[in-house]
DNA sequence: AACTATTGCGCAATGC
DNA sequence: TGCATTGCGCAATAGT
C-alpha cells in the first residue's frame, strides 16, 4: 500500500486546499486557521514549466519541491483520466439508483396483480366449496327425497373459510 | 434540478491574489485532450467577464474587506457548516438507497410468497373443479339414480374455464 | 437575508 | 499500471 504521507487535510476544517498544487506535498496546508496564509502565495500556475520529465530524485531529507511533481503534464494527464473515470462511476451509481427504484414500482404493481389474482382464486374456491358442501347435504339430507315440498333451504350454511 | 451553468470560476477575487484557490472547477473542462494544456490551468486571475447583468454600479469602494473576503473567519465557518451538511445529505442519499434496495429484497420474497399462494390455489381449485366434473358426469350417466329422481338435480353445467 | 440541502466537480487514497 | 470506487472539500444553486 502505499501511503505516502497522506496529510489528509482537514481534519475538521481548514484545508483550504487548493488546489492547484496543494498539498499533495504537504506540509503546508495545515494552517491557516484563521487568517493568514491563505491566501496562498499563488502558486504560480504557471505553466511554462515545461520540463520535468525525467528523472526524480529526491534527496530523502529534502521536501520535495514545491512545485514540480504535480504541474506535470503526465500529472494533469492522469487526472483527466480520473476525472473521466469518476465521472463515469459517479453516473452508473446514479443510474443504478434510478433502476432499483424503478424495479420497487414494477415489484409493488407485480404485488397488486398477484394479490387480486389471489383474490379471485379464493372466491372462486370458495364458491366452490360451498357448492360442493350444499351437494353433501342434499346427499345426506334425503337420503330418501321427500319428494314434495323441499324445503326451500337448501342448506344454507357451511361457511367454509378457507384459510391459509 | 439544477441546471446549467458553468460555473464561472472566479473566485471572488480580491484583490488579486488569492484565486487560485479554487481551482478548477471549471473553466475548461471536459475537453482538454491530454496533453495539453495541461498543465496550467490556471485561471488567470482573469475576470473574464465583468459583464453580467445591469447595473453594477460599483463604487470604487466595493472591496469589502481587502484582505479578507474568504481567507478568514466567517468563510471557514460557513465552509465548515456546508460541510457538514454535505456530509449529512450524502450520508442520506446513501441510506435512502440501502433502503430501497431491501425494499426490492423483501418485495421480491412477498412476490414469491405471494406465487406460491396462487398456485396453491390453483391446485385446489383444480382438484375441486374435476370432481365437479366427475359427478355432473355420474349424474349425467345414470340421469337416474335408483329410486326415481328428485328434481333437484343441480343441473350439470359449470364448466367455467377460468381464465387468467 | 441568512441558512441548510443538493448537486456537479476535481483531488487523492484505495480497491481491484 | 490503469480504471473503478469512495470520502472529502469547494462552490453554485435550489429550497426555506
Amino acid at each position: 500500500m502505499s501511503r505516502p504521507s497522506q496529510a489528509k487535510l482537514n481534519t475538521t476544517d481548514h484545508n483550504g486546499v487548493s488546489v492547484i498544487q496543494s498539498q499533495a506535498h504537504a506540509t503546508y496546508t495545515t494552517s491557516l486557521p484563521a487568517g493568514l496564509a491563505g491566501p496562498q502565495q499563488v502558486p504560480q500556475l504557471i505553466p511554462a514549466d515545461p520540463l520535468e520529465e525525467g528523472d526524480n530524485a529526491l534527496s530523502p531529507s529534502e521536501m520535495k519541491k514545491p512545485s514540480a511533481d504535480k504541474d506535470s503534464d503526465e500529472y494533469r494527464q492522469r487526472r483527466e483520466r480520473n476525472n473521466l473515470a469518476v465521472k463515469k462511476s459517479r453516473m452508473r451509481s446514479k443510474q443504478k439508483a434510478m433502476d432499483t427504484q424503478q424495479r420497487v414500482n414494477e415489484l409493488k404493481e407485480e404485488n397488486e396483480r398477484l394479490e387480486a389474482k389471489i383474490k379471485l382464486l379464493s372466491k372462486e374456491l370458495s364458491v366452490l366449496k360451498d357448492l360442493f358442501l350444499e351437494h353433501a347435504h342434499n346427499l345426506a339430507d334425503n337420503v330418501q327425497p321427500p319428494s314434495g315440498g323441499d324445503g326451500t333451504s337448501p342448506a344454507p350454511n357451511n361457511a367454509s373459510t378457507n384459510g391459509q
